[in-house]
DNA sequence: GATGAATGAGGATTCATTCAT
DNA sequence: TATGAATGAATCCTCATTCAT
């Protein structure tokens, strides 16, 4: 995994990036990872708000003290899962949600990009939960919604690629749309199983497929 | 309180048996409404999970113990606001979400059913935080969910007079995802103000006319 | 990593077994004057009740294992410190509480004794801090006391030196009551700067001179 | 006792003072008192620091809850503390620090005035903790040093009223030199018993005679 | 009916200290 | 030596709920 902690393994000073570099050790890095999983799955369990650092401990079998060694409070964990489940996106799928895809007829677009984003979901139901964030009403995605923030870039990335003639605002009112729809579909995705599930899978693709269909007809006029 | 046990200990001949209970019956609800009001706002300020009863009491004006008289706890206070919403609802505009628009063209029937959908959710910001229900996933509506649950039947009942020969199941399918839209655009509709909200208002019937109308043509094939 | 520990593992033998412990000494004597520094600080920021062992440590740049390799407990660092800071004092300024001034006539000898003590404490803000304990009641200087009690055996000295005659009750009594109030007054000097802090520590000089003349009239009567 | 809660005994409705006026019931008077007790004996046990609020909960024999529905907060009790102090002592001895001492020749004040504060420091020992607030530095008394600035309010106002004559600047600075000589020589009080305490009063005394002698004197010259 | 009092387990977080590496 | 990891009891404080008045 290239994005380590190169610190302690590497014999050079590490011309201390800031003050201390924290010199993490391997055991911590285990630590963390046994940490924002059970994280995960509390938050899944409970929900965001419902969720308290001593279950997260508890499910992890350490004591709060040590949870709070590496985080510094719930939200960090939010965040520090939100990016390891990103990382861990950007790594498997990554490519899903770039370039490739982008020229392709939107129908296997569709199926490219929600795919493995539906599987990654189910395979990670924690990411669902933060990309929902707490229910807390007001600045949703501030805190804790940087999984919601990511995806919305990519989103709104990818309509600029495929569209790019759209004004901006546009754009952003599409992506967040698009966005949305996502996340209101997979909720549906997430609560069935089996056949059903892949009813509302089929359902989403082609409810995106309509919503967005007619803009890149505007955009690319299929001589008619 | 309506459903409690104050005849049987009354001193009083029970002549009259109607008016007196009547009397207290009206302050009784009067106490309920104001419960449920302070409950709405504290539900939106702090979300379901994060509000408490206590704060509910206090932003009512009464003691906790006056809370409970009238609701065993938290979650019947969430379900009676639900209630009373949706009575709200169905008093002032419930007629939008029947019969007498489902004659119209789809985008007209769109903006009967949606303008006042979004209008009372814009006065009744409880409503949408009812809707969504807490941030615990699981069985999402079981508790809470009434609203979700009552609206959901709506829909599905829209549908079933719209286009009645579609499956069961896919009506299921269909009125699942014509609602869990409708929610996601009105997350978007209600976090955003003036021009912006009515981009997204817009967007939010554009999804749904193009997610809609093949269904419908498909039902009524324009003879063509 | 400067200060590592090539020593025990150097493959060089262990000849010299004197220079070598000499060696870690220093370094630990390195070690734990910064700790002591550290300690200082945080002890100034927070007062020693509310200083915490891992601030210390923090502060010191080490990690809370360092600490405790130094020092068994908290206690133990507040006895350190009063020590390195009575034997800066002494180093600095030690004569200003002994012999040569106790000739002097009393303003002379006040400030002799008071304007040293003051600049230390206004440089080791530490010390009063010190002086002073915690705020808990009971045997106030019963562990950390150290600095209070070796100020309190200096000036029972020099109240020996010079009033020889007074009884021994007397004398206790005196000494702590002139320490007192010169605690009393090192407060209020150190609470307040520039002008107003001089005012103070002529004030103190005066309340001082006034407390003690009398007593040395009577040893000494101005021959009348 | 006069200024007591009157609102749950009036029968009329109590104007609402502010907002709610908090109907206290005699009960909850009670425990306050025994909260603020229970308080005394902790601050005095361990300090204003080291002081937990659950140990005073413990202590009063109720829940941590039954605390925080009367105080928000540790320091809130400290102030409760020291008001009801500054008010029973108000009640028991207030005309010492007041009017009809002022006439006094100066040894028979300082005995008006120091021996009825001594008492009261001996039976409230959690007056004299509170007096000196918590070992951390900085703005001492800023927000549980109720009873310090009370004081201190006080003895200005004497000397203000004994010598009017004086510059303001000179009069803060002698009320707080006066005040601190005071706290000092209390703590010597206080840590000793019996013949020794007597020994350190009749200090205190000494010490105080002598400051302030002279600047009374100054004020009305004894023509001679 | 209404109130405020009371609870006590549980929330997040900290801390002095110990231990394996 | 030095480190960071680990602890677990203790910190302050909140909450849903019950109870006596």
């Amino acid at each position: 995994m290239p994005e380590k902690q190169q610190t302690e393994e590497s014999p050079t000073p590490p011309q201390r990036a800031e003050e201390r570099p924290r010199r993490r050790q391997a055991r911590g890095e285990r630590r963390i990872a046994e940490l924002l999983g059970a994280a995960a799955a509390v938050f899944c369990r409970s929900g965001y708000t419902a969720a308290s650092t001593n279950a997260i401990a508890r499910e992890a079998g350490v004591s709060p003290g040590t949870l709070y060694q590496y985080f510094p409070n719930k939200e960090a964990i939010a965040v520090g899962l939100g990016d390891q489940l990103l990382e861990h996106w950007a790594r498997s799928h990554g490519q899903a949600l770039t370039s490739e895809n982008i020229g392709l007829p939107l129908d296997r677009m569709l199926d490219a990009v929600l795919d493995p984003l539906i599987a990654f979901n189910v395979e990670n139901p924690a990411f669902a939960v933060l990309m929902h964030g707490p229910d807390t009403p007001g600045p949703i995605a501030d805190e804790i919604g940087t999984v919601h923030c990511a995806l919305l870039a990519r989103v709104e990335e990818m309509i600029a690629t495929r569209l790019p003639d759209l004004p901006p605002d546009e754009r952003t009112v599409t992506a967040n749309m698009t966005l949305h729809l996502f996340k209101a579909g997979l909720t549906l995705i997430m609560s069935h199983e089996g056949s059903e599930r892949d009813a509302y899978i089929a359902e989403l693709k082609t409810v995106m497929h309509r919503y967005l269909e007619p803009l890149l007809e505007r955009e690319h006029p299929v001589g008619r």
